[in-house]
DNA sequence: ATCAAAATCAATCACTTTCTTTCAAAAACA
DNA sequence: TGTTTTTGAAAGAAAGTGATTGATTTTGAT
């Protein structure tokens, strides 16, 4: 077998797992340990891949320290381009719903519409509405801790109660066939009733939500319009998902 | 199992739940006592968590605001004790009802029951209920920007699902003939639904909450009994108090 | 408040796994 | 064939792991 076809298995390994161990290397290439430790070495060198005990991982962006906060920025920012161009399509008088989570939070700032009602089920949601001045209801119900979100029959019940001329929902998996899903069921119900009580529905996903599936669906692609950026690694998902379904994509 | 991989469930864990103990994360992992007490060292050298006793915890964010703190630590003392007693009446198992509010909210670090359920209609009173572990409940509706209490219809409606064991208020008055009162009729209605649905009902008033009226009455005297300091200047009336209602009270 | 019991922690040891280094055999190339 | 490159194996070094011990902190009861 030819070095670089190796090495190519390691990469491609590598993208699925993000990180893998030397034994799962060398089963699949059939090279000993010695040979797949010299594959790893080059490929450290040429900044392909990092060197960790047990095997490799993704190499970290910048120099090593400041992975998660960069991470951390640099996701920022998207969603902050994602909530901009999300809340340019809120018109004055809407009566809006705005699902828990950070991609929906992140669209408070950039609202200029004005006389709009906020209806939400993220606690998050909450405090910076209110600090903008909007008129702002919550969903009733049990508050599940992981994501502060109002979930249940009570928040469906209360639910029952609006109609909304938009609603914008976050999502933690973007599929073709699948459509919109994410892990909790009870999150998912509550979405789904939101998308159902309103004339336009807006799902917000970053780059890491596209060809993912989660456990629970809430909407096939078409019934919502998917407002995402376009990066050069998605753009053939995105082009090929514009057939089924509305998307509104700013670029980085 | 590599180091990474371990980090990376622990992180998430974190993520969810906002701390976790040892015992979760040895579960979840599959590893050691003393290797998870590895990782959580190397995850705080790298800023990633706070260790605490029994296990860890998302590091501290920014420090709050000045303006919240400033008006806390002027009454925290004397709200603290307050918080302290009425949180003594709660017992293992018992469903409560909590106001929107400081008084309330001065409870929470002192509530020792176990299988509790909390109510409430204040958004303060979410993130501290939930960060002590208890099932937490919210009632819908409009929300008040001055008080971040949830009022109106949807709130009253939701009341009407529950029923406590117990019901913790604030209020803005103690009078012996107008009872207990509070500037926002909307406020009051839900504060007196509350009471109607609970067996027993307490409501918590510091020193400066004696001998006023507010505009708008929610119980009388002998609906609720009074949880207040009693300080020498307030004694006399607290005695002509107790002949109409319980008086729970601490002395500072 | 004070004390004892329980839980949690830090430090260490023995053991396992993984890594580096080295060397010789196999393969590739001229 | 002779030379270079690649490969696999082996030995000692380094790192990771789990269990144990005694110290520290927390909890519960008096």
């Amino acid at each position: 077998m030819l070095t670089y076809e190796r090495h190519d298995i390691i990469l491609e390994l590598l993208r699925q797992k993000r990180t893998v161990k030397l034994t799962d290397l060398t089963e699949a290439t059939g090279a000993s340990e010695s040979t797949i430790r010299r594959d790893l070495i080059e490929l450290e060198d040429a900044q392909k891949l990092k060197r960790i005990h047990g095997g490799a991982s993704l190499p970290s962006r910048k120099s090593d320290e400041p992975t998660m906060l960069d991470k951390k920025t640099v996701f920022a920012e998207e969603k902050q381009r994602i909530g901009k161009l999300a809340a340019s399509f809120i018109e004055d008088g809407d009566s809006i719903y705005l699902d828990a989570g950070t991609s929906t939070e992140a669209m408070l700032p950039f609202i200029e519409a004005k006389d709009i009602v906020i209806v939400t089920n993220g606690l998050n949601i909450v405090e910076p509405a209110l600090q903008r001045g909007f008129r702002t209801y919550v969903l009733g119900g049990y508050v599940k801790s992981g994501t502060l979100a109002f979930i249940g029959r009570t928040a469906a019940e209360s639910l029952k109660q609006y109609r909304f001329d938009k609603a914008f929902l976050g999502t933690n998996g973007v599929d073709p066939e699948f459509g919109f899903s994410t892990p909790d069921p009870e999150e998912a119900a509550i979405k789904q009733l939101a998308i159902q009580a309103a004339q336009q529905a807006f799902v917000l996903a970053d780059a890491s939500k596209l060809q993912q599936t989660s456990f629970s669906r809430f909407a096939s692609i078409h019934d919502a319009a998917l407002i995402t950026e376009i990066k050069s690694e998605t753009e053939l998902f995105l082009e090929q998902l514009s057939e089924h379904t509305t998307i509104e994509g700013v670029k980085p």
